[in-house]
DNA sequence: CCCCAGGGGTACC
DNA sequence: GGTACCCATGGG
């Protein structure tokens, strides 16, 4: 029996397809399913102030007890903070903004795992999201422990630091493969802070974690992990609200919207996402990007005139 | 500023 | 059924 929970403000759909997780799909009766830890979840939303939750527990072997859980579908989908809290953070009179917000109203900033996000986002490189998807979908089928019904847990850091270049390379994850690789191997030997960064990773985020710079520094650290990449690990998996990545859907709507027909360049459009959207830029950068791929994706116009 | 590093979905024809 | 273009980019 599915789990009941009650909701408002939240839209499971414009949440689980806007761009920030790879592993869900939507069926034809309108659930979703996907694996998050160890389980395999189900979610649908039958009215607006409804979620299920069907949550299987995934074994890691026959005799061993259920998984624990890492997470809740309350946490994971962000249910224990208040969106008008947040959207009412941005600037009021950003029009554009409070209209993308009105177009996709209940998406929500999910709260992911901070490894799987950071492999995901390192596969995502220059990559369209159908590929990052099928990428992501055959690293867990690869290395992933099975639980169950042919869904396998994403693998952990261990098991990608200590696979060979080319089964990575056979995931399609091309140049992105010593990347990846190189990147488990410094985690997983400590090379760089991980736990530091990673503290924050519950929302609200906890008193006493490290500042946004420091995090960002040190994730940056990684091979194949830049401002953009390090970003989205930060926002979607850290609870590092004002994290605002700048891939090239976000730039094509902060040029038309804040810059039309002016020159600017790549560090000046990053201070003013910085000094405009506030401490929770990151869900208005997710507004915008969802947003922005909404409407024009099919359309070929290059719309600077 | 330039260039390069897989490859496959997609919009066109 | 061909094909050019583009992609939640980073690094040299």
């Amino acid at each position: 029996m599915p789990n009941r929970i009650n909701v408002s403000d939240f839209d499971l759909a414009s949440t689980l397809e806007c761009g920030q997780a790879f592993r869900w799909k939507r069926e034809a009766d309108g659930w979703f399913v996907g694996v998050v830890g160890r389980e395999v979840w189900r979610l649908r939303q039958p009215s607006p102030a409804v979620v299920e939750a069907a949550v299987a527990g995934g074994r890691t072997g026959s005799r061993e007890p259920p998984a624990t859980a890492v997470t809740t579908p309350e946490h994971y989908l962000a249910l224990d903070v208040s969106l008008r809290d947040i959207t009412s953070a941005f600037p009021a009179d950003d029009e554009p903004l409070h209209a993308a917000v009105r177009q996709h109203w209940g998406l929500r900033v999910l709260c992911q795992e901070p490894w799987e996000c950071l492999a995901s986002f390192i596969a995502s490189s220059s990559k369209q999201i159908v590929q990052i998807r099928q990428i992501v979908d055959l690293l867990a089928r690869r290395f992933g422990e099975p639980i169950g019904n042919g869904f396998h847990a994403f693998p952990t850091v261990g098991v990608i630091a200590r696979a060979s270049h080319q089964e990575l390379w056979d995931c399609k994850l091309g140049f992105r493969a010593k990347n990846l690789l190189a990147a488990a191997r410094m985690i997983d030997d400590g090379k760089i802070d991980w736990p530091m960064i990673t503290r924050g990773a519950v929302s609200p985020p906890r008193p006493g974690r490290c500042d946004y710079e420091t995090a960002l520094e040190e994730l940056m650290k990684l091979p194949g992990v830049g401002e953009k990449i390090a970003n989205c690990v930060l926002l979607f998996s850290c609870g590092f609200d004002q994290a605002f990545p700048i891939d090239v859907w976000i730039e094509r709507a902060l040029l038309r919207i804040y810059f039309p027909r002016r020159k600017v360049t790549a560090k000046r459009l990053r201070e003013f996402a910085r000094s405009h959207f506030g401490s929770y830029a990151g869900w208005a950068q997710q507004y915008l990007f969802f947003n922005e791929r909404s409407s024009k994706r099919g359309k070929r116009s290059s719309n600077r005139e």
